[in-house]
DNA sequence: ACTAATAATGATTATCATTCTCATTCTAGT
DNA sequence: ACTAGAATGAGAATGATAATCATTATTAGT
């Protein structure tokens, strides 16, 4: 039995509703959203109780974060190898199809003395929109 | 006259301060950070100045922010490209050299609709002690 | 099954980085 | 120098997240 599967061995009852509504969902939420939602399903947690377990899910590397320009965060699963162009200026992100870092991922892996669950990878600048207004209030 | 310089044009007395600060230290630093610094030189500035200008940086493609693990957001200039390993139990963050993004960045670029400034990359995981301390708790 | 020990949960409160407000000060263009 | 309009500062407001602690569920040992 290797670290990551005993890390992973036994989820609480939290976890696991948390766990599985991001399997459902299959977009990353914030940690307010997954109250919300489990409440509504009748799933009902308590506000803390979704934050201790987001971390929990975090340390066992099943669950992920990536912060949002509003100093939220959202969070998905490790399995969901997602990125984003996001816009400064409006919080506009669209998703990024390629991904190049598996292979970087791996080296570091093996090179640093770090267990890699996941890696975040974020796009910045201006969506055209904003670059047209901000250029047209400041000529 | 391209559209990257003339957002960048006119720099505010704050926008150039914080910007020198920035170049001057050589590490990221986070808004309280820049706050305090400042204030120790003699150069105060408001708080609220100060997080308007490193937006307004931001929006220039001047600089760049990445999220820390407890919520707050250390900035650089955008001219670094320097990326993290950081530790989801500790926060230990160590510097990553290689970054295989630059093509990709070039691509996305030319084929989206945004004008890109910079991007973040991060890597997460356990450190080998924190590795070490969570498997002797759950056993 | 029963009980003691341990861990998980929920309700509430506290924290603290960031944003908002608005009165004041600076700046650019005439 | 004068006058918009922008920039700034002080302080209050916001809101997501973390801490606290009493209660409830789970586990391990008998």
């Amino acid at each position: 039995m290797n670290t990551a599967s005993s890390l992973k061995s036994r989820l609480t009852r939290a976890q696991k509703q948390i766990h599985c509504l991001l399997e459902q969902s299959g977009e990353t939420l914030t940690a307010q959203a997954i109250y919300q939602r489990l409440k509504d399903q009748q799933q009902m947690l308590g506000l803390a109780t979704v934050y201790r377990s987001l971390r929990s899910l975090q340390i066992k590397g099943l669950a992920q974060a990536r912060a949002l320009p509003n100093g939220e965060w959202a969070y998905g699963l490790t399995s969901d190898d997602s990125h984003y162009l996001t816009c400064l200026n409006c919080g506009t992100s669209v998703p990024v199809e390629d991904c190049p870092v598996h292979s970087l991922e791996e080296k570091l892996g093996q090179s640093s003395h770090f267990q890699i669950f996941y890696h975040t990878l974020e796009f910045f600048g201006l969506c055209a929109p904003c670059t047209g207004r901000l250029e047209a209030e400041s000529p």
